[in-house]
DNA sequence: GTGAAAATTAGAACACGTTATACCTGTAGT
DNA sequence: ACTACAGGTATAACGTGTTCTAATTTTCAC
């Protein structure tokens, strides 16, 4: 949701559609949202999911509490949404320019490696919006979800461009599957940031040829 | 761990080697941890990860609060435990009788269909332990990776019995890798039951010809 | 059996996510 | 300009995971 929801008593809102992403609400609310995203990638680079402290993201945001969760209903909607923003920016990267590789194969394996190193280079980060992510309920459902479709386009268009027949949505769901299984591991420390890759890779041969 | 450690009051323990498995410990002691599982899987079945409140765990187990915390040093523990507990179970179960099928293909759906009924049969439990599993810290490292050798093993063996070659053993992680990630998305409720058995069928039917 | 060490207990205390309360502010409609 | 109201602020309060303390009980070596 962009635009921060009165506040309807009701239980769990898994319900509400929330369209994920309509610039809606006034300028002051599109700086405050933003604010407060901002605070929560700092917070997180910083010291990872414990460190994204509620009040600590609202006091360097400069909003109060309250105004904070009027924005997002939880810390697990705050951190899939920062997530979500960070996956649409690194789409429209991509998108940007074309990827090298002349085979569907190599393709992947180019954005694979991509987002594995951006992974290293912001290791805390991961961490607190991998950790969100995996531990969302069914009223983040729609931040999940928006997360979950952006990787699978992206993993959908690093086979080629146009569109992609079932098989081929299969295997990117599959890879991005293996994906965040890897993420999970890497996150708890049983895999390495080499493992994760070689895996990665793995997968990528027995998919795609 | 099986046996109570003594209370390290050193920060986070990632290192403590934690056997996974080994009935140290006396009688009163493996007894006691059993009725702290016991009343975990209780607690997960009717009320999901929520209701498994570590002051309801202990007095349901009559057991102090301190003592639960010494048998299980944080609640992640103790659900992952759980799910490890119950996983070993399922294979035993798996392994006492032969799995049916002519091809490898045939053999891990009928191991998948398995698993994937025992999920909606205990929709709750499931949720509770999967989250847990997801959300798990480096400090749970040892007991999430038990649970995730023998995920491994169940379906390394689902193939065909002896030793599996390196390409079966990496077929079975990435069918692991994509049921992990459908339990995520059925615990979201992003995927009905029904999907995450298609999906693992499709994935079964790319790796496995 | 006795005494030391470890385990267990009851319960207080603390941290942080979340909710609730009471008040203030800016904006839109008249 | 005036008023009404949604949005914002400050702050208290609550729930549950976790930690701490001070007994008490159990276990074990002797």
């Amino acid at each position: 949701m962009a635009t921060p929801r009165t506040r309807t008593n009701g239980s769990a809102d898994a319900a509400a559609p929330a369209p994920a992403e309509a610039d809606l609400g006034s300028a002051a609310q599109r700086e405050r949202r933003k604010r407060i995203l901002d605070a929560t990638l700092a917070l997180a680079s910083k010291g990872g999911y414990e460190a994204v402290q509620m009040r600590a993201v609202a006091e360097r945001a400069d909003v109060a509490l309250g105004t904070l969760y009027r924005y997002f209903p939880s810390k697990i909607h705050l951190l899939v949404s920062a997530l979500a923003r960070e996956f649409e920016r690194t789409e429209e990267k991509l998108d940007r320019s074309p990827i090298p590789g002349d085979t569907a194969y190599e393709r992947m394996l180019f954005v694979l490696g991509k987002i594995t190193r951006s992974m290293q280079r912001e290791p805390l980060l991961i961490e607190a919006m991998t950790r969100a992510f995996m531990f969302a309920d069914p009223s983040a459902a729609s931040e999940v979800n928006t997360v979950a479709r952006i990787m699978e386009e992206m993993l959908t268009k690093a086979m080629h461009e146009g569109e992609p027949t079932a098989d081929e949505r299969a295997v990117a769901r599959v890879i991005g599957d293996v994906w965040m299984s890897n993420l999970v591991a890497w996150v708890t420390r049983r895999a390495s940031a080499n493992d994760v890759a070689n895996h990665l890779e793995v997968a990528a041969r027995l998919l795609l040829r």
